[in-house]
DNA sequence: CTGAATGCAAACGGTTTGCAAAGCT
DNA sequence: AGCTTTGCAAACCGTTTGCATTCAG
């Protein structure tokens, strides 16, 4: 039995052929940062017959699952990414699209000071660079 | 003339009613974060016939023109403040949804060389903290 | 065999848009 | 007077949901 059924074993999620090209098309795929729309048409492009809808239930369940983590960028489309353990935040480049991760260690201590200075806890946090190549004057 | 007409002529934008009342709106506030449903409900409650078209237009304008921040945080909702010049992030507390706003000098340093770092720079960034009180077992 | 999962189409919620009527300057 | 702005209703777009059918265990 493979790894990938096996993580859909341990979630709890029967391994059912939408999800298992789902989570194939994330493990495969270089690009890391996927959305709902991405995914459906990967998957029409391989001829399979998978509605949009199961689409859009199959990464929600993911993410209750902790397989996917849902990112909600600017623009509309949220943006799914594999879970990989390794907390870490993104760097936009708003003239190609690009998403770059990061991690800063200062910059998670920091929240957290900031938190406790007025009393709280972080639940969660989002922080993302919206960027533009260094000003090499653009091509 | 007022304050309020000279800012909208400033913005090179007619000094209509439901401009007026809008930005007076955010002006008189004590809640700095208001959403367009907020700002419709508030001119209903006040008699005012401002169609919720109007308000998102006009809300649209005073970002263009500079009077207005936009933040897109979670939930749907796009969330507006007067822009005041000083730059700041948020803190959400998810538990009463209180928007608190803090500057940290460390980190907007700490973005700048993460950018830099990549070749890039800074166009625009988003921090959010969704925060809980701190545990003080919570009732 | 039986409850869970899927596809389809219709509903949803926030926001935007086309258009004719009303309002600024 | 003439171009801008408004209100209304309809369109939009990403996402969710109801339901009859199909499928995994």
């Amino acid at each position: 039995m493979d790894q990938e059924t096996q993580e859909l074993r341990k979630a709890g999620l029967k391994v059912t052929h939408p999800r298992m090209r789902i989570l194939h098309l994330f493990e495969e795929s270089p690009q890391r940062h996927l959305t709902a729309e991405d995914i459906y048409r990967r998957l029409l492009d391989s001829q399979e017959d998978i509605g949009l809808a199961t689409v859009y239930r199959v990464l929600t369940q993911f993410e209750a699952a902790g397989i996917l983590i849902k990112h909600n960028f600017e623009g509309g489309q949220a943006v799914f990414e594999l879970d990989r353990g390794q907390h870490h935040d993104h760097m936009i480049d708003v003239d190609s699209g690009k998403v770059i991760e990061f991690v800063s260690d200062e910059i998670e201590k920091l929240q957290h000071e900031i938190a406790e200075r007025h009393g709280y806890e972080i639940q969660d946090h989002s922080l993302v660079l919206y960027v533009r190549p260094k000003s090499d004057q653009k091509k």
